[in-house]
DNA sequence: GCAAGTACGCACTAAATAGTGCGTACTTAC
DNA sequence: GTAAGTACGCACTATTTAGTGCGTACTTGC
C-alpha cells in the first residue's frame, strides 16, 4: 500500500505482506475459507479493529475475497483470490526458513 | 526481533525481514559484499541512522557479517552469512510474484 | 586550511501503525 | 430479561519505527 515506486519485486511483495498480522491472516486462510469470528479466533492477538482493517488493506490489494451473505445475524466469509493463492505459494520457502530458525533458536536456547 | 514466540515458520521469518529497507538490504548483499557507503548509494533513500540500525539488527540475527578493518579512513564490509544466503534464496519465489504484481499494476495504469 | 569522504553515535521529532474502549442492530440460548 | 455472538465503525491514545540535524577523529585532494 503506498509505497510505490518499487525498487524490486520483494519490494513490491513485502508491501502487500507488510502489516503485524498479514501473513498470519493469509496463513489461515490458506487452510479454509472463514468467518471474522474465526479469524479472529485463528490470530490470537489481533483486535477486531486491527483485523478489519488489515482485510480491508489485503482485499484492495487483491489477496483476500470478501462474501457477505444479507442475513440477520450478520455473515461474512474471507477467502483467499487466485493472486492470493500465489502469494502464499511463494512465501512457501521463506515459511520453511522460518521453521529452521525457530528451531535453531530453541535448541540456542536449550542447549 | 523480539516478537516470539512465533506462531509459524513465516511469522519467524516476517521477524527478520520486518524493517522498512531490510530486504532491499539482503537483496543488494546477495550481489556483492558492500562497504557502508556502497549500501547507502544502493539503497536510495535510507538515512545513515536508520541504515546503521538495520544492519546492526541483521546482524543479531545472524543474517549479515560486519567486517571492520582498523584503518584510518574507517573501513567496513558487510556481506551475507549462510543464514543470510539461504534467507535470499527463500525470497526468491517472493521476489518473482512481486515482479508478477509490479508488472501487472503498470498494465492497469497505463492499460 | 577547507571541503569532502570514512562510518558511525546521540538527542530529538515526526510519521506510521497498532491498541483501547465503546457503540450498533439484531438474534439465539439460558 | 440478560448475556453472548454476529461484523464491524469511530474517536482517541500508545507504541513503534523512521527521519532530522548535528558531532566525531582522521585523511586525502585542492
Amino acid at each position: 500500500m503506498g509505497r510505490q515506486p518499487y525498487v524490486c519485486g520483494l519490494d513490491a511483495a513485502v508491501d502487500v505482506i507488510d502489516g503485524k498480522w498479514k501473513v498470519l491472516i493469509i496463513w489461515a486462510l490458506n487452510h479454509q475459507r472463514c468467518r471474522f469470528g474465526e479469524l479472529r479466533r485463528l490470530v490470537p492477538g489481533v483486535t477486531e479493529k486491527v483485523l478489519t482493517q488489515q482485510l480491508r488493506e489485503l482485499e484492495a490489494d487483491g489477496i483476500v475475497h470478501r462474501e457477505s451473505y444479507d442475513v440477520k445475524p450478520p455473515k461474512v466469509e474471507y477467502s483467499l483470490t487466485g493472486l492470493g493463492d500465489e502469494l502464499n505459494t511463494a512465501l512457501g520457502p521463506l515459511g520453511a526458513w522460518g521453521k529452521r530458525r525457530m528451531a535453531a533458536l530453541e535448541d540456542a536456547e536449550q542447549g
